[in-house]
DNA sequence: CCCTTCCATGACCAATATGAACGCAACAGT
DNA sequence: ACTGTTGCGTTCATATTGGTCATGGAAGGG
């Protein structure tokens, strides 16, 4: 099977460099384009279907310039594109998910995400599209079953599966994360233990983490007696 | 939360009977309407979301006489109605389920289907909404995290109904979820062994199955030495 | 009556938050 | 400038649970 066509609509010339060099680096999937904008992305979409090569999967920012990510879903739809989309977007609001679930958003990625992150859900695209290539147990011929198309579902949605450096748990990782995003300035590792109700140590371990892993951001707390304390600020993608 | 509201869209009489029949039996779920075809499948769609009360739910056969169902999917986004819609059909072919997962169908039922099938599916969305409606085991107030959006796609996944793992009992299964039931707060592992008479490795192995589901929430116990002990949560639905 | 299949169990190893102890860097006096 | 104080960073052993594997017993089919 060929490789899955590519399309980043992303505003910020980083992140869409970023995205179009981990499309670059994964089995499997091909960038065909780069758009900044929601306009430039439906000219772009329009013009590789004509080309005969259409875009299969659209990595989609939900915050642009022009267009909001949902209305670019609705007009693909509305010029009969059927590319996939996979929504990248720092709104946290659930109901904008649904919202995107049917507009066909088959998977939702909140930023920041690391890049194991970002691998792991197109992956589970990659699978999906697999499933439906090669219908496995029915009877030859049959076409599809319902368990076929289960399974093929099941491989869209399959939460992830992330191998997390020895001595983190995931779900404390949860916790962590969800109570950074919800700091405006920057907090220590004192004030997470308090917060969380967790031992400063492991605060500090999975703030840590988070740190390296780009997610948050360290800086040196200066001023009162004792060593410096190290704060922590959730770094707050760009618009 | 109030009742789902679901369009029927099916032109065999009998089959529209059926299935509005289904609906009614369902807890959490309103007929809205019954259409037999396209056209006034969009125009009920229409009327509704003009008189504010819009359907969030929409079975849709693909055969139809006068449009294909992926043809009422894509209108439909072009009219900017977003209601979610879950495919019946005996269309057996595996390039239709792509597209329509495109046009943001997120269910797939291949006719003929059994009554079990039909409620599984239907719970199964009503579950990924209600994930939606209360992001569960985060700090209050955080929005959604990563995880969060991954346990709501995850609920959309199949398996229910089939295919209980191996190494599960429906007896034991049904004890268990009684048990979590008539708790109000949360219980670790090792509680639900006391009370139910069963192995550690039983309890925790069932109460691992009812995460991965959806059906009971999982958060951490910190604060004492030692391992972090787990507890599960019955999420109650928000009636 | 025997054989297969399936699930609960106990025992083992692995995992992970905690507390204490030590070290380090900046502030504040002398 | 030097030294004491202070508070956090860092490391390590410990406690306690999670996870897995092979075993035993019960239920069902032939």
């Amino acid at each position: 099977m060929s490789d899955i066509r590519v399309l980043v609509v992303e505003d910020e010339p980083i992140a869409a460099a970023a995205h179009a060099a981990y499309i670059d680096r994964l089995d499997g999937f091909t960038l065909a384009g780069s758009a900044p904008d929601g306009q430039s992305a439906l000219r772009l979409l329009t013009e590789f279907a004509a080309a005969g090569r259409p875009v299969e999967l659209v990595l989609l920012d939900m915050n642009l310039p022009d267009l909001h990510g949902l209305d670019i879903a609705r007009r693909m739809r509305a010029a009969g594109l059927f590319a996939d989309s996979i929504a990248l977007t720092a709104v946290r609001e659930l109901n904008i998910v649904r919202s995107a679930v049917a507009t066909g958003v088959v998977q939702y990625l909140i930023k920041p995400f690391t890049y194991a992150t970002f691998a792991d859900k197109l992956a589970s695209y990659r699978q999906f599209r697999q499933q439906l290539a090669s219908p496995g147990t029915g009877v030859p011929g049959a076409g599809a079953s319902q368990s076929d198309v289960d399974q093929a579902f099941a491989s869209l949605r399959a939460p992830s599966e992330l191998p997390l450096p020895k001595g983190l748990a995931v779900s404390t990782l949860d916790s962590v994360q969800d109570f950074m995003k919800l700091q405006t300035g920057a907090v220590s590792a004192s004030e997470v233990m308090g917060a969380l109700g967790m031992s400063r140590v492991t605060a500090r371990r999975y703030l840590e983490y988070l740190a390296d892993a780009g997610t948050v951001s360290r800086t040196a707390r200066y001023g009162a007696p004792g060593r410096p304390e190290n704060e922590y600020r959730w770094n707050r993608p760009p618009s």
